[in-house]
RNA sequence: GGUCCCAUAGUAGAAUGGAUACUACGAAUGCCUCCGGAGCAUUAGAUUCAGGUUCGAUUCCUGAUGGGACCA
């Protein structure tokens, strides 16, 4: 059992003895760094119990912790504060069960099944730093539900169709003069992308000539020549018309082969892909099933809608007049067809947090279609990822495209290797894999660190540090312990570590001891931050002790051996840690 | 018009209702004849405003201001 919960309890027992009242309540905390002790208990509520001030309260739980024995050593009372130190064999105990534990912090035994739908770009354009941060939030919340004891399905629902797949394939027709990913040189998606910027002028000078001529604006937006020939492309397509089918095969097939490149240097990757293109007619019969169970009603026109003012929300479309799907129509049927291939427990959606309406509208019905998965549906909303210049806008060209930023992180990643000097022996190979994990390392923690709730920042000028709170600088930890760790023989694996401890190692061991628990709380949150805080804390608490304390050259043995062992548990924790933020550990830097 | 989200040093970020609000970058200062200085140590600097609940509020509630998103 947890060394916090032994505690807990203890007090609880304490406390129901002290005032003669029944107690469960008892919740400790970390004790604050300045003060003497590791765990530390508020007795301000308590208080009431008692009937005594807080001072004495506190100084009568700490006497009964005490007289127990164990695992509290000894105890100090600053105003409510109750500050207890555990026995140092709780960490020394903990060190010799776990230094050697490749494992240490994954849950065995499975919570259940949950799918973690993540990415889902469209096919229209390259992948740009908004979905970085998709990608990286969805693999990595992946990753640690899989360390919390989940069975995971990655699922990318790829947009492959509709108008705007069409406005690509029609300015391609138009202007592209056969130019294929081989002839440009360019990659496929950033090809097809081209060509969607090329369409947006194409239909901008459309409209300033309709407007020259006196149209209405409204009036020149809709009937611009080029629209109007997307609109009977699309058609076209929904037709079956076999020359516009193989046209988006072709340039679809062109993106599909540069998101995987760019997914694959990213470190991400699915278990399933559902493509809009098959599921996009899905959802129609689960209306006429709400139709039937009375969640929708029809209007005199023949569109379908839920009324949703009873829940604070409003009426929703969910079938158009002339039959159509809307976007929802389509997520209410992949939501069953996931459930139906997969039988998961739970559904995770990560998506921007400007569909929060629309997750709030779908999960609502899903329930009120009566769905047993519908409970475990989940919206993992994140904030925008923010340029100083404003918003990205992808037709204003304020997009940071992912491929251009990957390798400018390789790109500094190498410089700053260069100008450090520490690299002798590596050959261009092994020095080009280090630049881009580096890189890479420096820009996942840089996004993960942040809580995904929250809308953040990135300054392409500065924003990504090698110093600091980065990724490099965890990289640099491990790549240091290695480096000791080689160095140091084997002898002292088998020497039982001392107890006499020094601050900084207890401070080192009970953040280790604390991994597996924040593995648990990071999936409870849904935040890889979590785990991108612990490894910053970790770090930092090692470093501190690789500075005051002497590894290799302690003579005294048992602390010799708990150093190492604590260094070697420390970089495992760090390694497995970064693994859930899908960071790479390198062995030297 | 309606709904939702956000507000912390110069900057980027932390903080289940608890102690003197924690880090980092940037600024200033120290530490490599000694296990890797992408490191360590020290200093200066902050909770948008006005109310409320509480022994205690960055955190919860109300309102204002500012920013963002969505729905029709």
């Amino acid at each position: 059992m947890n060394i916090e919960q032994v505690i807990a309890e203890q007090i609880n027992k304490s406390v129901e003895e002290l005032y003669g009242q029944p107690y469960n309540q008892a919740k400790l905390e970390k004790t604050n760094k300045d003060f003497e002790g590791d765990y530390t208990f508020v007795v301000f509520p308590l208080t009431r119990l008692s009937r005594t001030g807080p001072q004495e309260t506190a100084q009568a739980i700490g006497e009964k912790l005490t007289a127990a024995g164990f695992p509290v050593l000894k105890f100090n009372v600053v105003k409510g504060f109750l500050n207890l130190t555990v026995n140092p064999t709780v960490w020394t105990g903990f060190l010799s069960e776990n230094w050697n534990n490749i494992h240490f912090g994954a849950s065995s035994g499975t919570k259940g099944k949950v799918m973690v739908e993540y990415s889902s770009p469209n096919t229209n354009k390259p992948l740009h730093l908004g979905h970085i941060r998709n990608n990286l939030l969805g693999y990595s919340i992946a990753e640690v539900m899989k360390a919390a004891g989940y069975e995971v399905v990655k699922a990318n629902l790829i947009n492959d169709r509709g108008i705007h797949i069409c406005k690509s394939m029609l300015a391609w027709q138009r202007f592209g003069n056969g130019e294929t990913p081989e002839s440009s040189g360019l990659k496929g998606d950033h090809l097809v992308g081209k060509y969607y910027v090329q369409f947006d002028k194409a239909y901008k000078a459309e409209i300033e000539e309709l407007l020259s001529g006196g149209m209405p604006k409204d009036e020149a937006e809709q009937q611009a020549p080029i629209l109007l020939e997307t609109q009977e492309m699309l058609r076209k397509w929904e037709a079956g018309d076999q020359a516009t089918i193989e046209l988006w095969r072709t340039m679809n097939g062109w993106v599909y082969k540069g998101f995987e490149h760019t997914y694959n240097r990213l470190g991400v990757n699915f278990d399933q892909f559902y493509y809009e293109s098959n599921t996009y007619t899905l959802g129609k019969d689960l209306i006429a099933e709400g139709l039937e169970k009375g969640v929708f009603y029809r209007k005199d026109d023949g569109s379908v809608w839920i009324d949703l003012t009873a829940e604070g929300l409003d009426h929703k479309l969910v079938l158009r007049k002339d039959g159509t799907s809307v976007y929802i129509t389509q997520d209410i049927g992949t939501a069953d067809l996931k459930y139906r291939e997969h039988k998961t427990d739970r559904s995770i959606y990560v998506v921007g947090n400007e569909q929060d309406y629309h997750f709030k509208v779908l999960f609502l019905i899903m329930q009120k279609l009566g769905r047993p998965y519908a409970k475990g549906m989940y919206h993992l909303s994140y904030g925008m990822v923010d340029l100083p210049s404003g918003k990205m806008k992808s037709r204003e060209g304020t997009v940071v495209d992912a491929d251009d930023l990957l390798s400018e992180m390789h790109k500094t990643a190498k410089e700053k290797t260069i100008e450090l000097g520490k690299t002798e022996g590596m050959n261009d190979a092994e020095l080009d894999n280090l630049y881009e994990s580096l890189g890479i390392a420096a820009l996942k923690f840089f996004i993960l660190k942040v809580d995904p709730k929250k809308r953040m920042l990135f300054n392409p000028a500065e924003s990504i540090d090698f110093q600091g709170d980065t990724g490099p600088f965890v990289l640099y930890t491990y790549a240091r312990i290695n480096s000791v760790l080689k160095q140091a023989g084997s002898e002292w694996q088998s020497v039982v570590p001392g107890t006499d401890l020094h601050s900084s190692e207890t401070e080192t061991l009970s953040h280790l001891y604390n991994y597996p628990k924040t593995v648990l709380s990071a999936c409870n949150d849904y935040s890889p931050a979590v785990i991108a805080q612990y490894c910053l804390d970790l770090a930092k608490s090692f470093n501190r002790l690789y500075n005051e304390l002497p590894l290799l050259r302690e003579t005294d043995q048992g602390k010799k051996a708990l150093r190492l062992k604590t260094a070697v548990l420390t970089a495992n924790t760090l390694k497995n840690a970064c693994g859930l933020l899908g960071i790479k550990m390198v062995e030297r830097m």
